[in-house]
DNA sequence: CCCCAGGTTGAATCTGCAG
DNA sequence: TCTGCAGATTCAACCTGGG
């Protein structure tokens, strides 16, 4: 029988003496796994999967319930498999997962970590101690978080992963050019802007949300583009509703994932195989739009574009405003932002302060300040 | 002389037994401690400065000066074992000086840590080990970073900061209204887009940089005004060109820099002895309104801003409700605050009263009775 | 058919003070 | 230390229903 050329591609990619993969048993390709994924990995061979991707149990140690400003109660993660008594125990549980996952990954593979501050630096430190070696920390930024109801820190508005080969000398896999292809032509950076998941790709049971941290595909697409190759084995160890198992098939990757929850696998066989292998509309979830940056007035002031101290006054000088450290204008005893005092000295609804604030510059005569934002976009853009 | 609202507010943050200030030997406001930043903060008294920023080494070869628990000094690594014990020794400096912040640190006081992959997760973990209590990690998103010229990896388009509490209980400071206003009305996100330090702002000597990784002072622009009030003291641990007492002097916060390097300590008082203080009038940020005095509806009531016998409604009109003249509320037979009878018959926990009732304004249509508040704060206030 | 208004929701370590 | 309660607090995307 001749090879299918998935198969060729993973005999082009080995080292020389890897002859393990002969004698080893076969791996259960594109299957889910019952059960705890340490058990789980440890029927696997070793060196015998090609990237792992993990999304492990983040311990949140979250609080009481939170309400909105409206009133209503934020459906939280609240599963028994987040919870652990100590960060000790988390340590032990990661360190002991992480280990499985480096003896089952090629020598020059390559695994994928995804967290938050709760356990991520956990994490990064484990896996550092057990040899893997960092490439790159991945920034998810969020385009629609949850707000910080509170407001009593910043917005929690991203994720980050974790991206380390096996060791320090690993020939891994990154696809340069498709991640430039990807990014119009410049390099891929290490801060991607993905939306949550939600709409017709959120899973629901039952009308309610399947699982309560499904990540978007897109996200994987990215990941598995960039670090894996057509016909390469990608193992998941925390499956849940099959995201990597879903879009592995749509590129034509294999797939292992492991799976306590019975609800989750049920899921999860379902979705994928209603998953399509790649076509067209796959590529267009791609294709993010390129807005042009948003720059907030108090950017200009941090970054000394525009000096707090400055004074401020609308074209037919009615109003003079003191623009205040923090990006505010005050103004005949108001403060507020550039746009509110506009509105309010002019006893309008709205006002786009950005048009009806000036500078007054001693050459140029009186300049709106959405010319600095101009000069401040023309300066720092990639 | 009359307290202006913002010292009110520190004031009213002090916990009740802070004793310890008054009895502590002064401090060394505004100066740079000579020498390793352990010993120097030694020389600090307990629960001293409110807040610490620090830029600690990310290199994990710390050359000379990086050495095991033991004493033996650490040289350069290309094994795992020996990969293991320059970790450790990473570590053991890591927990040393935020052992020793953290004493230092009062205990609603926070600490900031800037780094990358090669060791913020060491630095995070080794922080949650001590009691510190992480509340966002930020992410410092370069709006021009350097490529990747080698095409290996994603660029490193980022840097991680790491805003933590003295402990899970501290009332830290976070300034909500003024990072809001600094972010056009929208609430500061944990993703931070700034160009990275160049231009005149970098520092030069003899023509070359005077420090390979100064930070730019929009950075620490945000990082102060989000988290010190004016007066507070900020304490650098690793204070290099001195970004940090830059931008304490220009907001009006004390500063203490610990530094080694000698030139590097040159440098830093040069520039920090140009570094112009703002404007008082320039520093007037933007309260919460948790800071603005509290206002009964009673007295509202009392004063005739809101009328016994006044019908209120909720938005929707679906209740109407009566107001009392002791600034109760009466409806469907229940009376009591105008909180508590909004929440009954929402059937709600909670209910702001203030944004929940409605008077009925011939011209103006439904207005919420916190305008109502609002205009009388206005008349009322000195 | 489109458009707009209104409702819902998402990995969240989410209050502070008086008594 | 605990309880009770005043009152401060949200953004972008998606869905649904009515005009």
């Amino acid at each position: 029988m001749a090879l299918t050329r998935s198969e060729e591609r993973i005999n082009a990619k080995k080292r020389p003496a890897a002859k393990a993969k002969a004698k080893a048993p076969a791996l259960p390709l594109n299957t889910i796994l019952r059960g705890d994924c340490i058990e789980a990995m440890r029927g696997l061979p070793d060196a015998s999967v090609d990237m792992v991707f993990a999304d492990p149990p983040y311990n949140l140690q979250l609080g009481g319930d939170l309400t909105r400003p409206e009133g209503s109660v934020v459906d939280a993660v609240d599963n028994d498999w987040d919870k652990f008594d100590t960060f000790r125990a988390y340590d032990e549980f990661t360190r002991a997962w992480l280990t499985e996952a480096r003896r089952v990954l090629k020598p020059d593979g390559s695994l994928w970590v995804i967290g938050s501050y709760h356990n991520i630096f956990r994490v990064g430190a484990v896996l550092q101690d057990l040899g893997y070696w960092i490439l790159n920390d991945i920034v998810w930024r969020k385009a629609n978080p949850m707000p910080n109801f509170r407001g009593t820190r910043f917005t929690n508005a991203h994720e980050t992963m974790i991206w380390a080969s096996h060791g320090e000398k690993s020939k891994y896999t990154f696809n340069y050019r498709a991640m430039k292809t990807l990014n119009d032509e410049l390099q891929m950076r290490s801060d991607w802007v993905l939306p949550i998941c939600g709409g017709s790709e959120r899973l629901k049971r039952n009308g309610k949300k399947a699982h309560p941290t499904q990540k978007p595909e897109a996200l994987l697409y990215r990941v598995l583009l960039a670090s894996t190759n057509k016909g390469d084995v990608v193992l998941d160890p925390f499956f849940g509703t099959g995201t990597t198992g879903a879009v592995a098939r749509r590129l034509g990757r294999d797939w292992i994932g492991c799976e306590r929850d019975e609800t989750y696998i049920e899921v999860a066989e379902q979705r994928i195989s209603d998953a399509l292998p790649l076509d067209e509309s796959a590529l267009k979830t791609m294709q993010s739009p390129r807005s042009a940056p948003r720059v907030a007035f108090g950017t200009l002031v941090s970054t000394g574009y525009v000096a707090p101290g400055t004074v401020l006054h609308d074209r037919k000088r009615r109003w003079a405003a003191t623009v205040q450290a923090d990006g505010s204008l005050v103004c005949e005893g108001k403060q507020g932002s550039i746009h509110k005092i506009g509105a309010t000295m002019q006893d309008a609804p709205s006002c786009n302060g950005w048009t009806f604030w000036h500078i007054d510059d001693p050459e140029k005569g009186m300049q709106p300040i959405d010319t600095q934002r101009q000069t401040y976009i023309l300066a720092t853009e990639p």
